[in-house]
DNA sequence: TTGTCGGCGATTCGCCGACAA
DNA sequence: TTGTCGGCGAATCGCCGACAA
């Protein structure tokens, strides 16, 4: 055997050992996970409370859920979250979740603290400093090379001695599965550069990194240094699952490529680019490895089966999926039914740059209120119909969740929407950095809460006219107004349709956090980019030039007049029943019937995030 | 860009043409798929119609399947095979196939002929050839060349113009996916050898082969060269299915590394050779991968769900998981149902050596005929407790499948068995080459087959004796002797246990090929290496070195007693009722009791096999 | 007949400033 | 400040007989 050991990244580490870490199903440390994961990401606590929605659980599958079969599904299943895993695909490197959710009567909900104590969770959250990177097409395939951006090497890096000619040092990053990687750190060049060489190249073989890619670095609270990656989102769902080939029939669909629609796919370079590495050893990491490859029809049934009957769940939630969560903590819920949606209010909401490296905040408008699908009047899940300032950068994100947006009041109207979608690209305002105290009129509690058709949020008188004409006509199915129901007789059981949780009396918000949505606690409201702070190429809300929008870009057919025909088809037979208190009397039950293909809601949401510092 | 493209193997095609063949999910040659399948492998004909196993398809599957809460399933599911798909994994180049199986009424079914025209298809089975080499170190590491034994050269490829100096060619055979590869052929050397050389050291990049795989060389009928891989067995589950994390709970077992049990891991060799490829670049293929990796416990019970009510279904399948064919030809069951099997009985059964290059047989003797799994006391599923000559060797091999053995009558009963199992290995007599016509005394049909009490199957004075006293004690639960039925009132519904089938008048197997069992459509009757002719080295049946017997070495728990006395709690209660004519009166119902964990069948069945010529 | 080795080219890999942007 | 390029050493890769087994 003529066998040379090559010296190659996994550094000290031979590859038995790498092996043996593998076998362990190990958790990946929490703030890398985040810190990959990206800022928009905010995972709840363990022993929180939360609604897990069956529709997002759906959205975020590789196929099509057909719950046709199945009946008395509630559009939604409060849980208490018994545990969380944060792990990472061995192969491909993505970060997940796994959580654990244990079904609990409505009753015992609060929607004021989610259930946890009040420790500050954000106060142990930015003691590490992260920085992301989008590999250029020099950093992924010349020369084996890495120009690290300054700051990066500056705030993250151990201190390099200047004195040195060039200045010269090893560092030795963990990836998400504990690897230890070894990278020469060289200041060298005219003009002078932070460079990344040996063992740079064997990461991007090892990893499979293309251009477009992007590196994360992170040096956690007791100064270890931690590599992670974020793949670009690519445009190929290979079926790489096996049941994938028949279309329809026995429940089991297909991966969801038709539905979802095309970016148009990279072009050539990319595959040139990694036929360098290794002697076209370089295998792609196809989309069907990825992400929404993995979550099946199956499982999403399997989960709603069990938290039907009150029986704890896992769920498996890819961060970068590009849906959102479909599970949301009660305090957010809580937020969101606090404010009486109507068509024409103006909001904003955090969306990441396709380059996952800022966040910008997008202003809209909610066309109508009602259900996404007609299956699921009750349900909350992508309530708001939504026109946008910046139609032609958002035209896939039609349908938003209320928790996801945020109420703006003090946002001058732009005149031209939503009637005349404007066609040039509008300037927007410099939006304030939201320390907007008290800019929600929130009533004092509790009483106002119950006053029978008197919204809970003002609407400020700057909101466009026309809401009564909004184009997509008329709002029947509007949430009702709230109505005079007695305190304390919150029912266990849900036999009504879900708008009416609106108006039951609820344990009710009433804490200072609530009414200050800006605290790092909550996700839509004015989200802070912990990890990193700001470039100082652009402003946050600059426009960029492009965006992945719900994760592709989406072909919804115009189904929508259509949708509410459905609907107030459905409106009068529809009884749900889902959710007493004890499983033995709730059970949920297979129906043979065939299959009918369902419409989806079509559209899934993108929020990525990595920001960039001084 | 200082791209250059490198003239590596797949061949003319580009990257860019991979990728779109990737996105077809295209159909693999079915020659190619069954070489690399393996000659053990025998997939029905569409349109014929199979037995479904449930039992047998959560043994296929890579995570326990969890039953309990689901009452009426039958032990198994007549059904028509509407279509097959012959595929391949992208990522590992694996075959599989995915059936669609159409539920049939059991009256329907019929035993004699599979219910396809008597085309004999072992006819068309034989016009291509092909061969199986397992690499070498040198062939998977040493300076990119294939040492390429001569049968194979001169057999398969293209004549070459031995004129030349030296000889030399290039060839292009298409791997499952339609690639085409490029290999140049030369022969060369002193002595003279077939190589190939230029093109061979990308393609075991890029497949990731590492010594020990095998690589399968087909040319098929038309003259088109083939090449297909076949991946050691490994021995890393390693827990790439996210929902593996947490033990039991929801229903959603975890991969099977704990019940299937461990190989010792391949040492360090393996890694340092794939590391030699590609600069590090050679990921290992791990097994979670693979085979049983893919199918998930709740694609069984939705199949199951959907057979039970009489629902098309769609079942995938991977020959070379270790484990039996879990849906079988009803002329198959109908030749084991026609054996009164009992303690005793002396047979043989074909196993395929580890390196999938020999098939042997092996004799063992039946032990006990009882149910394999207590819940499911009406199955066939390995209904044969059996124990072998040479106990050693197939010490995993605790049950078998009454149509994967075939009654030997002539073979000399070691005296020793089954009550003194040898120590020492015995030199088995040669067996004959099994032309047996007529060696089995069957009755002729349909008087004796319902004569109650004969077996049909009349023990040879050579069985051994003792029958009664067998280690493994009261055989109280053996099929029951035939009743007299009247012919031509099969039930539609299966009420009864499974057992009571046998006691059904059914479709008589009364054609001649039902009479020889030597037939090519025959799997368990003296299977015939159509593929590939033997290697002179050793004759078939010559004791292997080292076996894969039921994919992995499987620790059964002892607890044969133990079935055996909850068998006999559940045999009082146990009332099935599955399989009524019509889907919307026969529900499958969800039961949301505690899942407990059962104990699975335990063993798999390894079959494999690929031959040597000349 | 074919597995392994040492040998030696030819070809990449990967480190380096030089340039812009 | 950092992305790309041409350049060049140096370290592989991969082709070759020579040997056995």
């Amino acid at each position: 055997m003529k066998e040379k050991r090559k010296g190659c990244s996994p550094t000290e580490m031979n590859m038995e050992s790498k092996k043996k870490l593998k076998n362990v199903n190990k958790s990946v440390d929490p703030q890398l996970w985040h810190a990959v994961a990206g800022g928009m990401v905010q995972m709840p606590e363990v022993n929180s409370q939360v609604f897990y929605f069956p529709q997002g659980h759906a959205e975020h599958a590789c196929e099509p859920v057909n719950f046709s079969s199945y009946s008395k599904i509630p559009s939604f299943i409060p849980c208490r979250v018994e545990a969380i895993r944060y792990m990472a695909n061995h192969e491909t490197d993505e970060v997940y979740a796994k959580l654990r959710l244990v079904p609990m009567n409505i009753n015992q909900v609060s929607f004021d603290n989610d259930g946890v104590a009040g420790i500050n969770v954000s106060e142990t959250k930015d003691k590490h400093q992260s920085f992301a990177k989008t590999l250029t097409q020099s950093d992924a395939n010349n020369g084996g090379g890495f120009s690290c951006p300054r700051y990066c090497a500056e705030t993250l890096f151990p201190r390099l001695d200047y004195s040195a000619n060039p200045p010269l040092q090893d560092i030795f990053p963990k990836d998400v599965h504990g690897e230890k990687w070894h990278f020469r750190h060289v200041y060298r060049g005219t003009p002078k550069r932070h460079l990344l060489t040996t063992g740079w190249s064997p990461f991007v073989s090892d990893k499979k990194l293309a251009s477009g890619d992007s590196i994360v670095f992170l040096r956690s609270e007791n100064g270890d240094l931690h590599v992670g990656i974020r793949r670009a989102k690519r445009r190929n769902n290979v079926g790489v699952d096996p049941l994938s080939g028949w279309k329809s029939g026995s429940g089991i669909g297909i991966c969801a490529a038709p539905p979802y629609g095309g970016f148009p796919s990279f072009s050539g370079e990319e595959d040139n680019k990694l036929r360098r590495n290794g002697k076209g050893n370089g295998l792609l990491i196809s989309d069907g490895m990825m992400g929404r490859g993995k979550v099946k029809a199956l499982e999403v049934i399997e989960a709603v089966r069990l938290g039907t009957n009150m029986q704890p769940f896992d769920v498996v939630y890819y961060p970068r999926s590009g849906t959102p969560e479909f599970f949301v903590k009660t305090s957010l819920i809580g937020m969101a039914l606090q404010i009486r949606w109507c068509p024409g209010m103006r909001f904003k909401m955090a969306i990441e740059t396709e380059d996952s490296s800022r966040i910008s905040w997008f202003i809209g408008t909610v066309a109508s209120v009602q259900a996404a699908d007609p299956s699921w009047s009750d349900s909350m899940w992508r309530l708001l119909e939504v026109t946008w300032d910046e139609p032609e950068l958002l035209k896939n994100v039609k349908r938003v969740n209320p928790w996801q947006v945020e109420i703006v009041s003090n946002m001058p109207s732009i005149p031209l929407s939503p009637f005349i979608p404007p066609r040039k690209k509008l300037r927007l305002p410099q939006l304030p950095d939201f320390p907007i105290d008290g800019q929600f009129p929130m009533p004092t509690f509790p009483n106002n809460l119950l006053s029978p058709n008197i919204p809970i949020f003002y609407l400020p008188e700057t909101s466009p006219a026309g809401m009564q004409g909004a184009r997509h006509g008329h709002f029947g199915v509007t949430l009702p107004d709230f109505h005079n129901l007695p305190l304390g007789l919150f029912q266990p059981s849900f036999q009504q349709p879900f708008n009416n949780i609106a108006t039951m009396p609820m344990t009710v918000p009433n804490n200072p956090a609530l009414q200050k949505p800006n605290t790092s606690e909550n996700v839509s409201c004015s989200h802070s980019i912990s990890t990193s702070a700001q470039s100082s190429e652009k402003p946050d809300h600059a426009k960029p030039h492009q965006l992945v929008l719900f994760g592709q870009t989406i072909q919804v057919d115009a189904g929508n007049e259509n949708s509410e025909k459905k609907m107030s088809n459905h409106l009068s037979d529809l009884h749900l029943q889902g959710l007493s208190s004890r499983s033995s009397d709730a059970r949920f039950e297979w129906n043979a019937e065939n299959q009918h293909e369902e419409t989806l809601a079509g559209e899934t949401l993108e929020m990525k995030h990595s920001g960039k510092n001084e």
